[in-house]
RNA sequence: GGGAGUUUAGCUCAGCUGGUUCAGAGCAUCUGCCUUACAAGCAGAGGGUCGGCGGUUCGAAUCCGUCAACUCCCACCA
């Protein structure tokens, strides 16, 4: 094949997924060999692709490519999530843009515009992922709210219902006033927000006299139904037991209580007390018997219950009664304040605090085998740090609120009979049947059907399961043969959502693990260190990256410096440098495909002698490769790969094995070279799919192997001899000397030297030729005396001497000797200051005390050499 | 308020069991090279008292204590 100088991913990379899809190589089928499973974090269906979805889906793919290249069955299900309430709120949106409001919809003309919506958008992000060279099995890809995974919901719904884990109650829950729906604590975000803390005059009842109250939410005294003192507070002491106040502008009378939940010194001691809108409140109106007076509609709007401020926003509300309060002269003073508010997750508006209709998931019997799964290691957390984390949670759980007031979900398979009291079943025939049961008379048309939906986490903690048809089917041999999966790769963020809640339902429905390892990704920020938004706008379209830079350069950014749990800080720097090293590879691979080939050339020795070398140098690497795949440090194995082609291979191995220009190459070369380049392909593939692909099909190393993406891994069949690659580093360093010396005396690589050497132990003979070829040495010989006329350098203990005629600065030469003495010396000190401790030789291991004396003798002969080049220049 | 983590070269980070390779890599910088694979390259060079202090040890970037700075998670006093 002709090639371009330089690689083009835009021309390939399409072609080969194609090529990949076409020959069905990513999808897998139970078979004889040893399942490898990932389940894909699933993304949100109507979402695009963003830079944590690239570091992400890009770990996953070296994992499951590398599983396939081992031999492994390989299996990566994709899919999405039907994402409840963001899905819902794009709907919504989008429909307000066409003049259509949610509120004129009835539920089916909704979900019709629903599915639309995601016929249309949905799953584009799957196709986004093809482009990165994801090798899911797409024959698999699963949605939540798909026939399977619906199914799965309901049936584990009704079944945790008959296990009287599922109830039904009035709660204090976390109200979302833009999506209009009841969020999990775990959907709540706090931030620290500028408020004001406003100082209230609540009038005693029959006196003059007021009780200052303070609060941050003046709005809610629409819905005080008490005032509470701490009963110790000295201030509040002489108000008899019945004493009551009149709320400010409602003019209401309320009581006073005592709790010593109250601060006594926060504010003025004394606290309003709002039942229906403060988790606290709430706790002292149960305790208290204190009336509840919910004042906010669904949208975060007064009510009529109190015939003020009626449909005025709740924010709006704050202001308007700030200067109503003022105007009356109830107000003491405001102060600038800062608190903690909660934020909704999704639509981003401020929580308020509801009491409300909700279902319940009680959550203690579930964390109690998930926990010990996690804290034993038989699920194993990458890096460990977030044990801990997870422990504290499963600890401390609660119960999960499960119903949102949406329509877009899995709607709640309850039923509702005419006379009160209800039914649960899976399909509506089971339903009747159920209702029967308490009442003949009844038919279909009495049951009315739960209004909400499942919390989108309901079944998202299914998917290990549910991918597979494990609930349903829940002895298939599809499950039987994937479940439990091996590696799961999120981020920490979800550690609640979804991973524990996994973990969990894997005990209750499988009595077995979900998966054995969880990788945490960090969080991709940019390289100021700011979080990716779309708000900030400093979030690349990783698209327009793999349009400039290809996908493999893309996916080696994201590897580079992406270790387990750190955050990542993307620099498009990270980018160039992956196409860069695409670059290498395909320059590399011109360089070898370009040579003539004769079979009547002799092997040259240097040739031989880097094909020694390399052999010894891939057996290491894959071994250290091998190390830390096996701890997850990914980064690292690539690091590697990395160092391996670029200094390794092309710096020194190419360089070595590289014919004269116009000479054509010898056969046993080009078979080596061409062996270590397809090694190096395979293993380079898993991380960089689409060149190793496109330069493995040209070299066609294998007869009957479709593709690289199921050529096998190499391996490391013996331990590295530590003798050659040692011997090889004298030489370089020695290549590396005589390179100095050219370099100081403007001396061209063109023009050859002699060098001659005092022969001893340390001078690397087996690397002569690799030492004449990239010093271009036309002469290597050894003498037995200084020559005071030549360069002369030391490497290890071996005395090396460049004859340039006199040509040389005896000042300068001198100086450096001197330096170097110095050095070693000061060195030699060091390390006899060690040997001479008695307590270290008697107590440091022997391999140790061994180093110690031969770094003693290396650096005292080194020494006396030095001393000898020094009088000879003398 | 509780907990976890981080701090190593200008930047991003490795450093795994305390001891050759322990002070490293990549990027960036500087110097010299358009050398017939690659200037998206090659050959070199400089740069860090490993956050501070104390301790354990024959020996500490590494273990312990403490202080400081930053980050994250949990809790939610109106």
């Amino acid at each position: 094949m002709q090639l371009a100088d330089k690689y083009s991913p835009e021309l390939i990379e399409e072609k080969w997924y194609n090529f990949w899809i076409e020959n069905n190589l990513f999808h897998s089928e139970p078979d004889a060999r040893e399942p490898y499973t990932i389940v894909i974090p699933p993304p949100n269906v109507t979402g695009m692709l963003h830079m944590g979805h690239m570091l992400n889906n890009t770990l996953q793919d070296v994992l499951i490519r590398r599983a396939r290249m081992q031999g492994k069955n390989a299996c990566w299900v994709p899919g999405t999530d039907h994402a409840s309430i963001a899905t819902e709120a794009k709907v919504v949106a989008k429909l307000k843009d066409e003049g259509i409001d949610k509120a004129s919809l009835t539920r089916e003309e909704f979900l019709k515009h629903a599915w639309e919506w995601k016929e249309k958008h949905g799953g584009i992000i799957l196709q986004q992922l093809r482009k990165l060279g994801a090798s899911c099995d797409w024959e698999r890809t699963c949605f939540t709210m798909d026939k399977e995974r619906s199914e799965s919901v309901l049936k584990v719904f009704v079944d945790l219902y008959r296990k009287g884990r599922i109830y039904r109650g009035v709660r204090m829950v976390n109200w979302d006033p833009s999506a209009k729906t009841a969020l999990s604590d775990e959907e709540v975000i706090y931030k620290e927000s500028q408020g004001k803390l406003y100082y209230l005059r609540y009038k005693i009842e029959g006196t003059e006299e007021y009780i200052v109250v303070a609060t941050t939410r003046p709005e809610t005294i629409l819905g005080d139904t008490a005032l509470c003192v701490n009963p110790n507070d000295e201030r509040y002491k002489h108000l008899p037991a019945d004493a009551r106040v009149i709320v400010p502008l409602v003019g209401r009378s309320i009581p006073i209580i005592r709790d010593e939940y109250v601060d006594l010194e926060f504010g003025t001691g004394a606290l309003k007390v709002t039942p229906a809108h403060d988790v606290n409140d709430y706790m002292l109106g149960e305790k208290f018997g204190l009336e509840t007076i919910d004042i906010f509609n669904d949208d975060g709007t007064i009510n009529d219950k109190v015939g003020m401020y009626v449909g005025v926003d709740r924010f709006e509300c704050r202001k308007v009664i700030e200067g109503d309060l003022t105007a009356a002269g109830l107000m003491e003073k405001v102060e600038p304040y800062t608190n903690n508010v909660g934020f909704s997750e999704r639509t981003g508006v401020a929580i308020e605090p509801k009491l409300s209709m909700q279902w319940f998931l009680s959550m203690e019997e579930l964390a109690k085998p998930a926990t010990a799964a996690v804290l034993e290691d038989v699920i194993k957390f990458v890096p460990t740090k977030y044990k801990n984390t997870y422990r504290h949670w499963m600890e401390n759980i609660k119960d999960w609120c499960i119903s949102r007031q949406l329509w877009w979900g899995h709607r709640i398979p309850a039923y509702y009979l005419p006379k009160g009291g209800y039914v649960v079943a899976e399909t509506i025939d089971e339903a009747l049947r159920l209702a029967q049961e308490k009442d003949a008379s009844l038919t279909l048309s009495d049951l009315r059907q739960d209004e909400d939906v499942l919390d989108t986490w309901f079944s998202s903690w299914l998917w290990p399961i549910s991918v597979f048809d494990g609930i349903n089917n829940p002895d298939n041999e599809e499950i039987n043969y994937y479940y439990p999966t091996n590696d799961l790769v999120t981020g920490p963020d979800i550690i609640f959502f979804w991973i524990a809640r996994m973990i969990m339902a894997g005990y209750e429905w499988r009595q077995e693990k979900p998966f054995s390892n969880v990788y945490f990704t960090g969080i991709v920020r940019d390289k100021l260190g700011r979080k990716m938004s779309k708000q900030l706008g400093n979030s690349p379209d990783p698209l327009d990256l793999i349009a400039k830079y290809g996908a493999d350069g893309m996916r080696i950014a994201m590897l580079m410096s992406a270790t387990a749990g750190n955050d990542v800080m993307f620099d498009e720097a990270l980018c160039e440098q992956g196409r860069n090293f695409c670059n290498k590879i395909w320059n590399a691979y011109r360089l070898i495909n370009m040579w003539e080939i004769s079979a009547d050339v002799e092997q040259p020795a240097a040739a031989r002698e880097a094909i020694t070398w390399f052999e010894e140098v891939m057996a290491e690497r894959i071994e250290r490769i091998n190390h830390n795949m096996a701890q997850y440090r990914i980064s690292e194995a690539f690091t590697e790969l990395y160092r391996l082609f670029w200094d390794d291979f092309s710096g020194w191995y190419l360089e070595l094995v590289k014919p004269a220009y116009g000479s054509p190459a010898d056969t046993a070369t080009i078979e080596a070279t061409k062996h270590f380049f397809d090694q190096l392909l395979r293993l380079m593939h898993p991380f960089m799919p689409f060149i190793t692909e496109e330069i493995w099909q040209d070299l066609k190393p294998e007869e009957g192997v479709k593709s690289i993406c199921v050529a096998s891994e190499p391996k490391a069949e013996r331990k590295a001899d530590e003798g050659v690659l040692a011997r090889f580093e004298l030489a370089k360093e020695v290549v590396s000397a005589i390179r100095n010396v050219r370099k100081q005396r403007n001396i061209a690589q063109k023009e050859a030297l002699t060098l001659r050497y005092i022969a001893d132990e340390n001078y690397p003979a087996e690397f002569a030729a690799t030492i004449s070829k990239l010093g271009n040495i036309s002469a290597i010989e050894t003498t037995t005396e200084k020559d005071a006329t030549a360069a002369a350098f030391i490497v290890k203990t071996t005395q090396y001497f460049i004859p340039l005629e006199g040509n040389i600065d005896k000042e300068a030469e001198l100086q450096k000797l001197s330096a170097d003495l110095e050095y070693l010396e000061g060195f030699l000190a060091s390390v006899m200051k060690k040997l001479s401790n008695e307590r270290f030789v008697s107590s440091a291991p022997e391999k140790v005390v061994a180093n110690e004396r031969a770094k003693q003798a290396d650096a005292e002969a080194k020494i006396a050499a030095i001393k000898e080049q020094m009088e000879a220049l003398k």
